[in-house]
DNA sequence: ATAGGCACTTAGGACTATCTTC
DNA sequence: GAAGATAGTCCTAAGTGCCTAT
């Protein structure tokens, strides 16, 4: 299976030789979606009441009703805007005379509702294991059936091949948006894409697809249009396909690139700092930015339409504090920012005295909400990667600082002297630190302190079992004098040998946990690190790769698990 | 240059399955 | 075998970057 995804890939990249017109596939055959389930109207005992009054409501009322009813329990049906959204976008549902009858939401209880919703999930928890199998066996079936396409002689993991269901949008953040419905998908909103000589998927029974188009430029099967942002929705192959592996590759290959003649476009930057054209001090302030702390291009964005985040070309004079000196550094730039999924970014960075002396410039006379670079953004930026490497973009040089740090770190921290636990935290350490690197954060969950608190008692009683076993060993040590019983001893010095290692084992775990409280270590192993650092250091110190890698990230990551050997450097 | 459309990667949190503990 | 903790999966929003038209 490994190897013949070798071969596939090995056979495209010869093709790709030939073919620069960005081919993606010659046959791909497919079921089409998995739609919504259609809308179960709620029982008649469970009541919607406006004013105090019951009130019965039309079944299309009543579905967007029912998707705020389940959201109850959420802050942000307490805020305004959710509320303003959700409810212009409900009356737009409502016949005329609930329209009338219905306009003002506080008057509207939902409580009945919700609790039947609550019930319901309840009970399905509470099924048995007959029903629970039941269920199992035919999303499995479903799965079978719709979750698996063939392209190129290849059968491949379509990665979400079910429709968005209908509900009520919630952004990220600040969300102007948050709180609108978003519409039901039918068949006639799908663009089917799959090749002419494949079995075209059917359509539901009575129903049309929007267009079946056979465009082999491209990698989606299915794309709709989502009513909330107008944008294009796909589904797309699992990242265990070829087509996204080969993708993947190719990614680190150019970051790989960039690490040949990175220290050509250091220098260059650095002297750009000097430029006499503003526009080229902005650019290569915002390089040494984005190459230094890891930070993201920045695309405009249109006001309004998303939550206000910003990415290093973005970035506003209200986002950046300079400070001639703090805490014992000279040239400090405070960056305080909402980044991607509206995740603050706050950094103290000192930096040299150019590259301050150009902030400074740059923030001269701005007002707050002016952009800091204001003759630059990703498109120049990029333009001028382009020209420094083939293939280069403001995003290589995250995976690229991602990587190396990976690899360095590794390097660093690894102790060929230790367990494999350790080794593993070590592992672990080396993750965090690019996930601290590219700003990677996470809630902290909301059971931390408790299950902290376990692992400690476990710890203590662990503890207490190692003295035991010692004072143990001793007395069977003592014994052994007088009744020259070895054997007991060595019996008496195993045990505290495992206890020991059991002990160590946990508190490992506990190092490892409390580091992570804040950092989500998921997103860089995913999207940044080249795996063959990762396999490489397991093949190198012995330590099994699942350790590292779960099922599905070693089905992701199967090229780099059969290519790399110990000595593989990024 | 600028804007908009499109296709694709990257992202955190919700949800679910599984394991552990009582 | 129920409940709670943890690991793994699913979901879909939110980015990047390229292309085309103006």
């Amino acid at each position: 299976m490994d190897l013949f995804f070798l071969i596939v890939c090995v056979e495209w990249i010869c093709q790709e030789e030939r073919y620069t017109d960005g081919v993606k596939w010659r046959f791909l055959e497919h079921k089409g979606p998995v739609f919504a389930p259609p809308y179960e109207p709620i029982p008649g005992n469970v009541r919607f009441y406006y004013d105090g009054k019951q009130m019965k409501l039309s079944p299309e009322a009543e579905e967007v009703a029912t998707f705020f009813a389940k959201m109850l329990d959420h802050e942000y049906t307490t805020k305004d805007i959710f509320r303003k959204n959700f409810f212009k976008d409900w009356r737009k549902e409502m016949t005329p005379e609930e329209k009338a009858k219905i306009t003002d939401l506080s008057k509207c209880n939902f409580t009945e509702m919700s609790v039947y919703f609550k019930a319901q999930s309840e009970a399905r928890k509470q099924m048995s294991k007959d029903e629970k199998l039941k269920i199992k066996e035919e999303n499995e079936r479903v799965l079978q059936e719709y979750g698996f396409c063939v392209m190129d002689n290849h059968k491949e993991r379509i990665a979400n091949f079910r429709i968005e269901p209908p509900g009520l949008f919630r952004g990220r953040g600040d969300h102007p948006k948050m709180g609108m419905l978003k519409r039901r998908i039918r068949p006639e909103d799908v663009i089917v894409n799959c090749s002419k000589d494949s079995k075209h998927p059917k359509p539901p029974p009575g129903t049309k697809w929007k267009e079946v188009r056979h465009d082999n430029k491209v990698t989606w099967l299915v794309s709709w249009n989502e009513n909330i942002q107008g944008s294009i929705k796909y589904i797309m192959l699992n990242p265990s396909s070829r087509i996204k592996g080969e993708k993947d590759w190719q990614k680190y290959e150019t970051a790989r690139r960039l690490k040949k003649c990175v220290d050509r476009i250091r220098n260059q930057y650095r002297e750009d700092w000097k430029s006499k054209e503003m526009r080229i001090r902005q650019r290569a302030v915002a390089l040494y930015f984005i190459d230094k702390l890891a930070l993201r291009a920045g695309n405009e964005k249109e006001e309004g339409e998303t939550a206000d985040t910003v990415g290093c070309c973005s970035l506003r004079v209200e986002h950046i504090n300079l400070y001639p000196e703090k805490d014992g550094q000279e040239f400090v730039v405070e960056f305080d920012f909402l980044g991607k999924d509206s995740i603050r970014y706050y950094n103290k960075v000192p930096v040299e005295k150019r590259v301050y002396k150009n902030v400074q410039l740059f923030m001269e006379n701005k007002q707050p909400e002016d952009d800091l670079f204001d003759r630059l953004n990703t498109s120049i930026l990029n333009k001028h990667l382009q020209e420094l490497m083939d293939g280069l973009t403001a995003k290589v040089f995250r995976t690229y600082n991602a990587s190396i740090t990976l690899q360095q770190q590794l390097k660093e921290l690894t102790n060929p002297d230790e367990n494999v636990p350790a080794k593993i935290l070590s592992y672990n350490r080396a993750n965090r630190a690019v996930a601290i690197l590219c700003n990677h954060q996470r809630a902290p969950p909301k059971t931390f302190e408790k299950s902290m608190q376990t692992l400690q008692t476990k710890i203590d009683a662990k503890k207490d079992q190692l003295s035991d076993a010692r004072r143990e060993l001793k007395s069977a040590k003592a014994d052994a004098k007088v009744r020259r019983d070895e054997k007991a001893v060595e019996a008496k010095k195993k045990a505290v040998e495992r206890i020991e290692e059991q002990l160590m084992k946990l508190e490992v775990q506990a190092t490892d946990r409390e580091e992570n409280k804040q950092i989500a270590l998921g997103t860089s192993k995913l999207n940044y690190l080249d795996p063959r650092i990762s396999v490489a250091w397991c093949k190198k110190w012995e330590i099994p790769v699942e350790k590292i890698y779960n099922k599905t990230q070693r089905e992701k990551f199967a090229w780099a698990i059969d290519m790399a050997d110990d000595d593989y450097e990024f």
